[in-house]
DNA sequence: ATTTTAAATGCAACAACGTTGCATTTAAAA
DNA sequence: TTTTAAATGCAACGTTGTTGCATTTAAAAT
């Protein structure tokens, strides 16, 4: 299990030339081994790094989309491993980010039905849909 | 212009039953004199209370659903006032957020068409949309 | 295997955000 | 005009996010 976030995260830092420093090892599977997206603050406490490099280790992780903030709200910032989709340059997310009410889980979730915005005299870009709900857990 | 704004400012606060003090009809007033969602820096400059008393009228104006958070992205939060449909003990809101790439205004905007969201096993209580682009102006 | 070097890290420091406790002021009711 | 409950200002604190700089480390060069 943990032996599969770890070669999965040596293998993603290798795919983007990046040093396989112990923190964004530890960084990267301890994301990637959470049941869902991470809260920071479980992040910093699951590391021994000091804050400063767990930030800027995120950034950079970010910048190389090999993770992603999943949801941003309030105080607490959670962050998921990106899929295939993103490339080392652009990220490209095709799913939404839904949170439990009940035990407050995020996840990257994919629709069932396929979705189109229109808006007047706007020109879309990028749309991000966020969604509040009960999981199938908590039922 | 201002005056509409801030006869506005203490209509709803009349309605909702609650103190018109200068601050609050100040800060009402200021965001909905403001062309699109007003980034909270410039709420700061804008008034001449102290840091706290934003804060703790900013939740109080929230809770009485006379104002929304329109986005809250990295360090700044924007604000707007909310519509008719939102009553004193609940926020409605149909509208979806948009952000101009260029300008950088946020600004609350209306679907031509109608969406549904459909995902397994998840019960779907509230959905918020934001979308990035380029608004009309920046085109 | 050893040296080199560019990058990553830890530490100190700082600014801003968000919140709480408490004394003072103020809006609105009595 | 007095009363009173609420709103405000001030001080303080913890957290987040960032920057500069010296030190350490991963990986390339020898």
């Amino acid at each position: 299990m943990e032996e599969v976030s770890i070669q999965f995260a040596k293998d993603v830092l290798k795919s983007r030339g990046l040093k396989q420093t112990s923190t964004r090892v530890a960084l990267i599977s301890n994301i990637h081994n959470y049941a869902a997206a991470m809260p920071y603050t479980a992040l910093q406490k699951s590391l021994e790094a000091d804050r400063t490099t767990i930030y800027r280790t995120l950034n950079t992780l970010m910048d190389e989309c090999i993770i992603h903030k999943a949801k941003e709200k309030g105080n607490e910032t959670y962050y998921a491993v990106c899929g295939n989709e993103c490339t080392s340059h652009k990220h490209s997310h095709n799913h939404i980010h839904f949170q439990c009410t009940v035990c407050k889980k995020v996840t990257c979730e994919t629709l069932i039905n396929e979705i189109h915005l229109e808006l007047a005299k706007h020109h879309i870009e990028s749309v991000e849909i966020n969604v509040n709900g009960v999981c199938d857990e908590c039922r």
